[in-house]
DNA sequence: CTCCTTTGATTGAACTCTCAACAGAAAACT
DNA sequence: AGTTTTCTGTTGAGAGTTCAATCAAAGGAG
């Protein structure tokens, strides 16, 4: 086994910035989710992604599909937000191994509250920081970044 | 309070892409760093910025700040690696609340072993992805993205 | 049909991180 | 000097995530 070559100047600046950067995004939403709507932002996608799903409903394995998380990491997370009453689970009508997460009416609504400051957090955190031109840019280059990248665990 | 403007298309998708590759880029990298290394993507970079400072040795204040975690995260962090006989912790010669991480020469000789296989993981997850002239976007965007975002709490 | 593999999902333990509270030391006032 | 305020860093508890183990059901292969 060959040791690949290390970055070059250019690289390794790309990188420390999109790691930093990366690192204090995901720390002000959370932090804003947190303190403002009582939740991660972690558990804010799922109850997003439920309310955009028909029925409001999707299978566990595709839920996790579209958060980017484990199975176990969504299994947890869904158990958390039963308890909280803003989802349910349900059995899947023709597999019986598959479950099914359904957003309540009161997910649905805590949901809603929390929206209004998650947009702003990430206005300020992304959007109101970039140039014309560059969301073009950041939209190729999450597309590449995010395609082909082995699926969470 | 008013609610601020949705995000239009380009921004939504944007925006979409950046945190599922954000989040599957920091997934691989630690999956990788624990299997082969025994450490998150977090130690790891404690012991890269250490192994680069002046004598090995940063202020716990300056570790938290390069490496974007707060002093909290940090002290347990520092309290692991000293576990391990990676890192130590020195008292501030001028300054008496001051505490001093300083990487062992095990500490050094496990960041060696990592970095060989962590790097090929980066190159994996990001280099090998962009095609000319991407670095440089990335770079600007990381930049921007990465400065004036409120330190870690 | 039976065996075997694969898929879908959950569980508990170990680990990391966050948050709030705390304490010691330095800096800034009065 | 004495008091308050700020700066540094640690601690413990609680919340979230990971990993490995587990189980049930579906999907082939012989």
């Amino acid at each position: 086994m060959e040791s690949p070559r290390w970055l070059d100047d250019e690289e390794q600046q790309a990188w420390r910035h999109f790691i930093v950067a990366a690192a204090r995004i995901e720390d002000a939403l959370d932090r804003q989710l947190q303190r403002d709507a009582g939740m991660p932002h972690a558990y804010y996608q799922v109850l997003a992604m439920l309310s955009e799903a028909p029925g409001r409903t999707l299978r566990m394995s595709q839920l996790a599909e579209v958060t980017t998380s484990s199975p176990s990491r969504l299994s947890h997370a869904v158990s958390r937000l039963e308890e909280k009453g803003w989802v349910r689970r349900d059995k899947h009508p023709t597999d019986r191994r598959g479950a099914l997460a359904v957003l309540t009416e009161e997910g649905y609504a805590a949901l809603a509250a929390a929206a209004p400051g998650h947009l702003a957090a990430v206005r300020a955190a992304v959007f109101d920081r970039l140039g014309p031109g560059q969301v073009a840019q950041l939209l190729a280059l999450g597309k590449r970044l995010a395609e082909g990248c082995p699926p969470a665990g």
